[in-house]
DNA sequence: ATAATTTATGAAACGCGTTTCAAAGCAAGA
DNA sequence: TCTTGCTTTGAAACGCGTTTCATAAATTAT
């Protein structure tokens, strides 16, 4: 395969012109420009990136990491950043974790190693500190509440959109909420379970730890959740279930044992993913798509930390 | 940043015995290892990747093309060829596509310019043609039946498969089935559909144009679906539903409006989602996962072009 | 007409690790 | 003792595009 040298050649120039022809640099009279034009052409020369990425020190890729990617709300993520990624020519490289700490810190070594110009942690499993010996290398920004942090983030405040739905539930009379949860770490799921606690304290309502069903990501746990809930003596009449899949899971489930929906048990899902509507499935909304938007832009603005906040709405329907 | 040539002379070797050590060849004397370990620690030295690449002419990166990244077929997928990328030491990267053909080219073109070292198409718009002229580049592999292609594939029979469907639903009493598809073209509607003209002919069954329902992508589709069932004078009395999300998203639709499944409607679906299960949906199974394995190792395997069937089976459940 | 710019072009250095090749040292076998 | 065959080690070439710097030519400004 032609390199640029042969091209240089080819056209009677130097490689510099041809690197300038390439690269759309003033400075190169038309004649020679067409002529390595042609000669690129008649070669069939192609560029060979790894020396531009060598070069340039840029690889025009950003790495993602999510623990799963076949989860709808990852999924609507992924979409969110790979729509802004292919406006701005990245691409994205997948970092699959199935949340193995070892996997995060082989992306954030990618990004030590310059093979990727930024990386995006959708979730992670592992500690702040790992991930603070590499910020130095290049961008790094979290989806996740980072505002004591040195890291751009975008975020739900997940304390203040908890307390909104936990409210909404009580004044609709409900005084026996549980929720249900991917998994107990994890920044988001503390800030839930704070605002969770605060809640009960505040009206003096009593903890249950039966009420917290974790380990729900997808529509089919909330079968689990189901199974648990009918076995329970004392049951709560609410459930604040943080993904609308498991939401929808409940929902069927519940119709299956002839358990009323919102009489015997008031469902409030998350996202508001497209399921929800379907199933009228009262939610708290999260535009994933755009959240996903906005950290491919802060990884690209690498330069600047900002903290971006994306406000819920709670969208009323029928399971409530 | 220090580079090779800075371990080297800290080291006091040459640049040669440094890479060895980094690349674990023979060869090296003990101690000279050692100080090399050394140093590499003490200027914290870190391989820059890209130069690596630009050396071998491998990037251990592979390409995957899918329309989106967030239905849960394309997630199921994409999840497998993760996982086995993971055990190989290979890094994903994402080129959603949204099926413009441009987007596609693009990823044929990064194969070209030796930035993925092979690429997994999963689903496309493009001619194969557009594809042929790539394939000197580096393998590329095909979710379809490309059996009479000069590329490696996985795929799934779909004339066969939809034909068991289709009979199935025949000994099951039907004669006025239709089915819901993704998208009209493509190699694998065009074989189901090809499998349906055949089974009507053979059964000497007419052909109704509006017993095929396109545009069927998510669980949100089914309502359309619904909506245009219920104003059909002469309705099907079965319906195969090329994707699970879909079939659920018909059955919920179904139960609010008062559509008995299977006694009014039969649905079968397909790939054996969880989502059918928990809604006791028959349907074809289609292990993705191992066809997304399959598909990373056939691209590994670049040399040797192979097309692996993937076989279906029939599971049983209730709404047939 | 002269100075100051702007335009055009190429040699060489740079980014950096891998690999080939030659050479030297040393041990085992003849 | 001599040959054969490892084991060690490093210089130099290689993969290849980008960028800096110097130079020369052509304009424009004074």
């Amino acid at each position: 395969m032609a390199n640029i040298k042969d091209v240089a050649k080819m056209a009677g120039v130097s490689v510099t012109t041809v690197s300038r022809v390439l690269n759309d640099y003033p400075y190169v009279s038309a004649e020679k420009a067409e002529a390595v034009r042609k000669a690129m052409e008649e070669c069939n020369y192609q560029r060979n990136i790894n020396a531009v990425h060598l070069s340039k020190g840029k690889t025009f890729l950003v790495g993602v990491v999510v623990p799963f990617s076949n989860h709808p709300y990852f999924g609507l993520l992924i979409d969110g950043i790979a729509n802004a990624a292919l406006t701005h020519n990245y691409k994205l490289v997948l970092i699959q974790t199935n949340y193995e700490e070892e996997k995060e810190i082989e992306a954030l070594t990618m990004l030590k190693n310059k093979q990727i110009d930024a990386l995006i942690i959708c979730s992670r499993i592992c500690d702040w500190k790992a991930i603070k010996d590499f910020t130095q290398y290049g961008p790094i920004v979290l989806c996740e509440d980072a505002r004591e942090k040195e890291v751009s983030c975008t975020f739900v405040d997940h304390y203040k959109s908890f307390s909104i739905a936990l409210d909404y539930l009580h004044k609709k009379g409900h005084s026996r909420i549980g929720y249900c949860i991917g998994r107990k770490s994890g920044t988001n799921s503390k800030q839930r379970h704070s605002a969770y606690v605060n809640f009960l304290k505040e009206n003096s309502l009593s903890f249950h730890s039966d009420f917290i069903f974790s380990g729900c990501f997808n529509f089919e746990d909330g079968v689990k959740v189901v199974t648990e809930f009918v076995q329970m003596k004392e049951r709560p009449t609410a459930l604040l279930v943080t993904s609308d899949q498991v939401a929808a899971g409940i929902l069927t489930c519940c119709k299956e044992q002839g358990i009323f929906i919102p009489e015997d048990l008031a469902i409030m899902g998350f996202d508001n993913q497209p399921i929800s509507k379907v199933m009228h499935i009262t939610t708290l909304e999260i535009p994933l798509v755009e959240v996903g938007r906005k950290l491919f832009h802060q990884a690209m603005d690498g330069e600047r930390v900002t903290h971006e906040e994306i406000p819920v709405k709670l969208i009323e329907r029928e399971t409530v």
